[in-house]
DNA sequence: CTGTTAGCGCCTTCAA
DNA sequence: TTGAAGGCGCTAACAG
């Protein structure tokens, strides 16, 4: 039915661990011979069963690379960057590797499982992105599952993520960023801010919002609790954290989002509360995702070197660029002034 | 070294058989003995070897979703939608299947070598999105992939790509969505239409594009080949074929993009040559994609349902939804008049 | 309901 | 440089 390897031998006049070796190049073969063999596959249309090699193997060229949300830009960009450089059909690397994303939802169980089926399928590696859960439960979990699939020869790396014993991590500065960020709009003149944080159980959120805490306290601002409002990271989530915020106290003169498509939120809210930008409110995000500059005004946000990251946590699993010495590199973000912040209305 | 299923056998006191039975769910076992089992393969915490278990029963858990552009929301939204359903973690089908993405990159070359790898992998279905090329070479390449997985028994299905006789599909009307795009500019007063269109050689392209020459020509409007622009799908083929529409044609009086991003390159575009927003010019877009809202003034556009469709293609790749009886759906895309179009200036 | 028995297709020593 | 042979870990008949 199926052509296997025995088949191409058998049409080659060789042995099977010929064919086999000519495949994977991994021996030296008689150019006559390999000649020979790779007519024989491509007369024969033979296509490597690939469980059977993994399985002989005891590795296979599954890459995974775990996001959460491949709906989100931020996600895409990264993971387009890292599969680029796994190699993958085409890439530089030229190899054959099945790079492959995987859209965990930001779900932990899904995170979870999805590690579990990625170590079933004894991956070559595995690229975690963004930012992780703090739950204490979790981490330990996905801890184990990071050491166990070290352990069984995967690599692993963290990209944009908080950096864990148990891998390779390139991460980025959100905190130092929100911290520019808002000393920026310090800078500006603000002194009532609101802030419009993330999920409260992401890595990414506290270290957004400490970052804007520590500017308020560098510059001697009372950091009120009623100005922050959490939310998903989404576009509906900003539109109704400002109205809230609004709500609140009606003096803020400006709005820091979580992210970008949070702030495209607040300027939707506060376009329709008939506010202008940044004449009476400025509003600032963060990532610099694509569509940041399409804002009308342009966001002011954080440029994070999302593809960048990507392409070297991508050269990282592939083990084709050292890891960094201590295991851990810290990616910065560039703040990124436009025109959606301002002085503040008199 | 690593827990195999004679290990957990010999703990359980069973036979490797009642193992992977307990495992796969597919036979009948005793409540106790399954019980026993579970505690042994929860002790020994050990994981199924995948491609072992593929190479036995000559199928994967693994299902390939192939996007274009993975850092695009249009694929993103659908390869989300797909993959929810497929299940993976967590899913709706609560399965264990390994829902994956690939990234083509708009590259033939790599669309097939994803699908030979996928094909190497024995997965267990794939779905196609987006557009495809418009190359004969390349188009039986890939239909002679599609039928050799079809017959290997993977279930092939074509979502937001146009039918092939090799697979299901579900395609989206770009040809109607792009005729009443254009009619209802008409309908506006508009006579002097510029037109960005997508890469020549994208089936989507040409579908959107006939659509627009359709609805002109039912107005008796003569098509100026000077008046449509190709371009990427991106916003800096917008922005620049919108400059070389105006140099061409400074009388024009809407734009009309390929999709959405570009929609959003063009509006740039026009803003930085004085030009107002519809009152100069009216600008439209494709897909409505999220971001499309957010433009100012917000895009008018063609609502294709991505996520509906992802999640359709999704189940009947799980084999969970009846196929269409023709084994071809057509999705129809919904016009979205906002704010980016109007009357033309006098 | 459970155990026994063969492979699934390939890789990889070991010899030659 | 090539061939022979064993086994990777699991599943799927077939008995019982």
């Amino acid at each position: 039915m199926t052509v296997t390897l025995a088949d191409v031998a058998a049409r080659a006049q060789v042995s099977p661990a010929t064919v086999s070796r000519v495949l994977n190049g991994n021996y030296p073969v008689a150019a006559s011979t390999r000649e020979r063999v790779l007519r024989a596959v491509d007369e024969l249309d033979y296509v490597l069963n690939g469980p059977a090699s993994a399985l002989a193997a005891a590795t296979s060229d599954l890459v995974g690379i775990l996001v959460n949300d491949i709906a989100d830009p931020f996600f895409g960009i990264m993971a387009s960057a890292i599969q680029s450089e796994i190699g993958g059909p085409g890439g530089r690397a030229g190899g054959e590797r099945l790079a492959v994303v995987c859209n965990t939802g930001g779900s932990p169980e899904r995170e979870l499982t999805y590690l579990t089926l990625l170590q079933r399928q004894r991956a070559a590696a595995v690229v975690l992105t963004g930012g992780a859960v703090e739950d204490s439960a979790h981490a330990s979990a996905v801890g184990n599952k990071l050491r166990k699939l070290a352990d069984a020869g995967t690599r692993v790396v963290l990209c944009g993520r908080p950096p864990a014993p148990e891998a390779i991590a390139l991460t980025f500065d959100n905190r130092g960023g929100g911290q520019r960020l808002t000393e920026h709009l310090i800078g500006l003149g603000h002194r009532r801010l609101g802030y419009i944080a993330g999920p409260e159980e992401r890595t990414t959120t506290r270290h957004r919002l400490e970052g804007h805490r520590d500017a308020l306290a560098a510059a001697g601002i009372e950091d009120d609790p009623r100005r922050t409002v959490h939310g998903r990271y989404d576009r509906h989530a900003g539109y109704e954290a400002t109205l809230e915020l609004l709500h609140r106290d009606p003096s803020i003169t400006a709005v820091v989002a979580a992210n970008d498509t949070v702030a495209l939120g607040a300027c939707a809210a506060l376009r329709d509360s008939g506010l202008r930008i940044p004449d009476d409110v400025s509003v600032a995000g963060f990532d610099d995702l694509p569509f940041s500059i399409d804002a009308v005004p342009a966001l002011t946000t954080v440029h994070l070197p999302l593809a960048e990251a990507g392409a070297r946590a991508g050269r990282i699993a592939m083990g084709r660029e050292e890891p960094p010495a201590s295991g851990i590199a810290t990616v910065p973000g560039e703040l990124v002034v436009r025109g959606s912040t301002g002085a503040p209305r008199e």
